[in-house]
DNA sequence: GTGATACTTAGCCTTATGGAACAGTATCAG
DNA sequence: CTGATACTGTTCCATAAGGCTAAGTATCAC
């Protein structure tokens, strides 16, 4: 539970950066490498790299480095606990007559 | 769309901080005061402020002064602009990339 | 072996973030 | 009018983020 607090903080400040995002959206449509990567970008490569490691630090990426070539992949499982705080929330705000509901019927059954 | 990139910075940049959204599921079932929000923190209010300013200029929460008291409340449309880029990244993983799909991507929750 | 390629490491700089303290201001309750 | 309540404004501090350059290492192509 702390621990999936501390990777949602780094998930979250991950896709808060548009150059992340963007590398994300590359990736989705399959792996590449660094330089592929940074090509688009106006950017020198160590100030890039530090993005790919973030990405990575974060989990929403994984790399591999095959020669002099690091190689880049989503990793398309982290997202799924954005999704996943998202539905939790929508439960909250959205759920209140459900919730009720459970309430009461726990009530209905458990009397005092 | 520049615009979309920034909010979407702010926003993920707001919910990457664990006091944040805990404020936000507090929210969620309701809205409440800055000191009844700030009551479970172990946090001084000046601090504790900054928070709700980063959660309102990200338009996840909206307040308002009556009084002497400011009153929090959930923005759930900002929420949605999350789930819109999480369905556009799905989309671009799941091969559905066609030129069409993604002029419709980039234009369906285009800010206003 | 030489040179180009593809990172990587190490510093440095500036700004932003997340916390603190302390001193206000503006209401409301009596 | 007075005191408590609920913020608000200001300033400070340490660390992290995001950029840079310059120099290093490890492959690969010839």
């Amino acid at each position: 539970m702390e621990q999936y607090q501390e990777q949602l903080n780094g998930i979250f400040q991950a896709l808060a950066d548009p150059t992340r995002r963007a590398v994300l959206g590359r990736l989705g449509s399959g792996p590449a490498s660094i330089s592929d990567l940074a090509r688009p970008f106006d950017m020198a490569l160590p100030s890039f790299m530090k993005h790919i490691h973030f990405l990575e630090d974060s989990g929403l990426i994984r790399t591999e480095k095959h020669g002099r070539v690091r190689t880049c992949a989503i990793e398309k499982k982290q997202f799924a606990r954005v999704e996943t705080w998202l539905d939790a929330q929508r439960a909250i705000w959205e759920g209140r007559t459900d919730r009720l509901e459970k309430f009461v019927m726990r009530n209905k059954d458990k009397p005092e």
